[in-house]
RNA sequence: UCUAUUGAGGAC
DNA sequence: GTCCTCAATAGA
């Protein structure tokens, strides 16, 4: 057996278990539909089928459904897999928000989801012209992301907030963990240091099967494409 | 050199 | 979906 295939099955299990404690949900693994960074799980009761999808080298893991035709259970069971491996912090009375930039063919684009007990409230999508941004390729998009969420939470008179992010920079620049070299990311880092605002980071892993993480990121590239 | 991210190309 | 290479952005 490869060490692979252990791992993978070792995320199944425990993805297995979280379901039935969570959901109640008893799921099976489906032994012959091991290959070699996937594995597949039958959840008879509710009739899903989601196969697992584990990535040796980024040490990350996603699920993708099969044949369902109930999006609102396919939807309970993603919003489970984001519980499992996320923790339920989105749970908390914070407003959250998922923050991406993108840089396609010149364009800088960003995205950001703001949530609140796992409701969007908002979602915002644009693309950036100025040239002082555009230098910067995807960074200026994730930094404006960002400033976007800030600004909102000022507006309607957060006093404490929680980015999830995936670029490291979202926090370094933002606490001063960086030295911004810069104009762009000085000004960046002054802005956020002089904010009223309590806020809490969450660095994400880009492309990990993050739900949010993967809405900001599919705006921030609907942005661009849709110019 | 390492980290994070964004893209392009290719392989299965 | 997984793997590899190449280029860029921002840093340590």
């Amino acid at each position: 057996m490869t060490k692979c295939r252990q791992e993978v099955e070792h995320v199944a299990r425990e993805f297995q278990r979280y379901l039935a404690n969570t959901l109640d949900i008893q799921a099976e693994l489906d032994l012959h539909s091991f290959r070699d960074y996937s594995v597949s799980l039958d959840m008879e009761s509710i009739n899903i089928r989601v196969t697992l999808w584990y990535s040796p080298k980024r040490k990350t893991s996603k699920i993708t459904f099969i044949q369902s035709q109930d999006p609102a259970k396919e939807e309970k069971i993603r919003m489970a897999w984001y519980g499992f491996h996320h923790g339920d912090h989105l749970e908390n009375g914070d407003v959250h928000a998922f923050v991406d930039g993108s840089y396609i063919d010149g364009k800088v684009g960003y995205g950001l989801v703001i949530l609140r007990k796992g409701v969007v409230l908002e979602e915002m999508k644009g693309v950036v012209d100025s040239p002082d941004y555009r230098q910067h390729h995807q960074v200026g998009g994730e930094l404006v992301a960002a400033v976007k969420f800030f600004q909102w939470c000022l507006k309607n008179k957060i006093s404490r907030c929680t980015i999830h992010y995936d670029y490291e920079g979202i926090q370094k620049w933002g606490t001063g963990a960086w030295k911004a070299n810069k104009e762009l990311t000085q000004k960046y880092g002054e802005y956020v240091q002089k904010l009223p605002l309590d806020i809490t980071w969450d660095k994400v892993k880009s492309h990990s099967g993050n739900l949010w993480n993967e809405r900001a990121d599919r705006l921030a590239k609907e942005a661009i494409k849709g110019e």
